[in-house]
DNA sequence: GAGTGGTCTAGACCACCGA
DNA sequence: CGGTGGTCTAGACCACTCT
């Protein structure tokens, strides 16, 4: 005994210590906007491998506590926004005066067996898809494609410009009376396509909402729409019962010992 | 011109392009549970430092797609379980017989300004706070903070032992009827006390999912649940419009072009 | 002990940005 | 152009698990 006597339990990583290490001064010296020292600085500074160093960073970003900008530098972010996704807020019906989504495109098409499985209709049966972007203050936060059955429509008029149909789309949708939703949200990355539209890199975190709508009992739309996770923060549920929560995301929520 | 010269507009980097590889071959050629060879032999095959191979699988790991275990090797993952967030569902008012969720401890101390704030309460108020991990399939899959304002459970019984003193805060709540609820849904990573409640390393992924109770109108609890991102996806709303929409989380809906 | 994934290093080159 | 973060390499050692 006494070889590799040590009492710390279990060494804890370098790039874990690093990350607590950097986060207590972000928390404490730095302010939104700042710039970090650059990444050969860090790692010198702190005696490790640049690697490791961005080992800590990475954590720190997928946290969105920072914001790593190429050929700029490592910014603190800002906080993340509450981005409501009640079907009201949404601007789901009521696409008229609601800036919030900007289609990008409209394609009516066969069903692939999977969509087909979530829209609870038969493989093949034509659908209508719309494409949108969410933003948010002028910047794209989540990119969606509502999927429609052409059954669930019965009105939509012949063919139109791309952009007419899908004004169209959702036009018939708002006259559904939608009458209930089903949500699911979790972690994924975004793809080259999704990834551009959402002006992040491939591999870019995103959270992926999928919603169910149904009217009169049957399904009448699906929306897959992915989310930026490193600025958006969904809120659901009766709108703010009380002022946004601030409440550390990641760090826990302590009582005084 | 011509120094650099290539037509490919932007070269993929070979992490991303090994990440689709294997993604492909996991939905062709692999079933959950299989192990994958192992990273070294892997590099070797794909002409790849190990380093390289390894940001593939952090991706492929991030989207649930695959599992590492140290000592053993890469294992596909099974689809995520789709844990519902319903307040009924939630057992939570109606703890009696419900094992989906479990007591760890309940400590009673002086509200943090940051905790004051989330509850609309003055800081250094008194709360309760119950800590419980919810298990599915006997597995945890969040860990959650309960936090109560003593001054909302005029009731609660003097001294008694920690495990009684949570049953009574959770029955107290139960009576309250909760009347109304606020959440959001954000990216995060475990601390080493909530990693170790869910049987993860530090710096997995979760959900973190905030959530105000309201009663009559005012704040009577807020909970802070860090869920599992690697396995749960959360699901909301009326239960169940039709099964789970088994649509990729982060493939792409796809309509056949 | 043999095999696995996890961490860490020291260095290189690239793509992008601003001056 | 110089400075930034992004990618990639080849190697080393560690912690863990199973036999």
């Amino acid at each position: 005994m006494g070889t590799t006597g040590q009492l710390s339990a279990v060494p804890e990583p370098k790039y874990w210590h690093l990350r607590t290490v950097l986060l207590r001064a972000i928390d404490s010296e730095f302010s939104t906007g700042q710039v970090l020292p650059n990444e050969r600085e860090l790692s010198a500074r702190f005696g490790v491998a640049r690697a490791t160093l961005r080992q800590a960073l990475d954590q720190l970003e997928l946290e969105g506590r920072l914001v790593r900008r190429r050929g700029i530098g490592t910014l603190i972010a800002a906080p993340r926004v509450g981005v409501p996704v009640n079907r009201q807020e949404e601007g789901w019906p009521g696409t008229a005066r609601n800036q919030a989504w900007r289609t990008v495109d409209c394609t009516t098409a066969p069903a692939s067996a999977q969509l087909a499985k979530g829209l609870g209709i038969a493989e093949g049966a034509t659908v209508h898809t719309v494409r949108r972007v969410r933003l948010v203050e002028g910047r794209a936060v989540a990119s969606e494609s509502l999927h429609v059955p052409a059954a669930a429509l019965p009105h939509l008029p012949g063919f139109r410009a791309e952009s007419d149909r899908a004004r169209s789309v959702l036009r018939q949708l708002e006259r559904l009376e939608v009458d209930g939703e089903s949500r699911s949200v979790e972690l994924g990355v975004a793809e080259a396509e999704q990834a551009a539209l959402l002006e992040r890199p491939p591999g870019a975190p995103v959270l992926v909402m999928t919603t169910q709508y149904a009217s009169a009992g049957r399904l009448v739309a699906l929306a897959v729409a992915t989310y930026r996770a490193d600025t958006c923060k969904l809120t659901f549920g009766e709108a703010g019962l009380v002022e946004v929560t601030p409440v550390g995301a990641t760090a826990e929520v302590r009582t005084a010992s």
